[in-house]
DNA sequence: CATCAATCTATGGTCCGACAATTGACATAG
DNA sequence: CTATGTCAATTGTCGGACCATAGATTGATG
């Protein structure tokens, strides 16, 4: 865990003594560039939508070689603060990172650190009363017609077509969170639900009685988010997720069972 | 946002008709052999802490030219999947995404869209309840030990050292996030909390009398997470946030007031 | 024998040059 | 006006060369 130390604010001191030099950091070419630009982009030198230097002409200013400038612009592409295009015309634009970008990095720690289900399901409950919360407090109209259409087509899928109806569950979440005007928040309950998505793939929960439950539970949420009653709302999130909890538990435990 | 689409699932039409070809998209090699390397890191074939072929030897077996072989090792730098050292016996190791990473991602994500403070506010509202009763169950006596050293320090800075106190503040939140033993929320709150300190620091909030509020809050949370009692825990983190959110609010008015 | 220093060598780090592929603007023909 | 072909600037890619690094190995030395 990184841990702040005051000690870093002032690295001005003396430095006299040849006594205490730490270990020196001799970093990558690529990566000072890679650091200097995202100053640059961060600090509004570069605002999003507007075009980096090309290529030969950071290696002309930076006396770097074209690889090494190469590899830096790989680097922001990484973070999603550029897009690159070849031709003519083309080069590096400055861009904001999407969504989709932050849940695949969101998504890389959660698979690095083994994130259990368990784990996910409890990230859930920290986010969604919230989201419902902001959701009644917030929501357009565009954004309540999104959610019934998806709603609609999810009670479609419910009889019959299983992938189909966990995949317009994510897009129901991502939907909810959307309407909750909270850039963050959305970001990381998109990431959740895909990974959610997922291990619910894998495990094949979602049997007939636990979508008729989902089914209802979208239903009710929406109807205070319509409301814009926003404590009620949160509630039948939060009893929603405990109840869904709870199935959850018990198939694992009825896989474990089998599993032995 | 991404919407997922069930046709994704099934490209295996017969394609016969020329009439519906999507736009094609040409991937640059590096994209190609970093996202071929992610998988296998993920699919197990690399483990976390092996080491993956050389750049000659990839060079080699991919058919690449050198160059783009480094740019895809960059790519996955940037991703936290590898760590690149020079030097014979060196190489890229496999290793997992870092909290850091993660958080700066994070970071970059929140800047780009210029989130405000006050959804940073609600993220942090949504996920400090969950991780303090999280915390009150799952503790061990290290982390126990841990906050109390940090409250310590803040204790002891709140008197005169803003600076040092924000700092140990992050630090705080930081280390009740690992008391929680959960992953996910652990690496959302270290973004959050970081993310604060920046707006708090360029802000001057933290007034002798909110410094007061806030020690006397984590003393209180402290005993009910020592106690084991998670209810009680989450009771007094959300009565904590909603008091500070107050503060906030009228520090926000206050600002505005002067600045116009 | 133990310790330290010099050397060796496989590896990444960096630069350079050359050419191919791409793509939007432009000119031209119909 | 439209459609087509041409052009030029830019990224994409490769190959080679050399430097810098760092761990292992070897050897000298006490």
């Amino acid at each position: 865990m990184q841990i702040l130390d005051s000690r870093a604010a002032v690295p001005e001191q003396a430095a006299d003594s040849l006594a205490e030099l730490g270990i020196i950091n001799v970093p990558k070419s690529c990566d000072v560039l890679a650091g200097r630009l995202q100053q640059q982009i961060l600090g509004g030198t570069y605002p999003p939508g507007s075009p980096l230097p090309t290529e030969r002409e950071l290696v002309g200013t930076t006396g770097l070689g074209r690889g090494s400038v190469r590899e830096a612009l790989r680097i922001l592409e990484a973070q999603g603060l550029v897009r690159t295009r070849a031709g003519r015309y083309g080069g590096s634009v400055v861009s904001k990172p999407t969504d989709a970008l932050l849940a695949s990095h969101i998504n890389l720690f959660a698979k690095g650190h083994s994130v259990s289900l368990r784990a996910l399901v409890e990230a859930r409950q920290a986010l969604e009363p919230m989201v419902a919360t902001l959701a009644a407090r917030n929501r357009t109209a565009e954004d309540l017609a999104t959610l019934k259409q998806i709603s609609a087509r999810i009670d479609a899928a419910a009889v019959d077509d299983v992938p189909r109806f966990l995949m317009e569950n994510v897009n129901w979440h991502t939907a909810l969170a959307v309407a909750s005007h909270n850039d963050l928040l959305r970001a990381f309950t998109a990431s959740i639900s895909e990974l959610m998505f997922e291990a619910s793939r894998f495990e094949h929960f979602a049997s007939p009685d636990v979508r008729a439950l989902v089914t209802h539970a979208h239903r009710r949420i929406l109807q205070a988010i319509e409301a814009g009653q926003a404590d009620l709302a949160r509630q039948r999130v939060e009893r929603d997720l405990q109840a869904y909890t709870k199935h959850l538990e018990l198939a694992v435990k009825a896989a474990a069972r089998k599993g032995k």
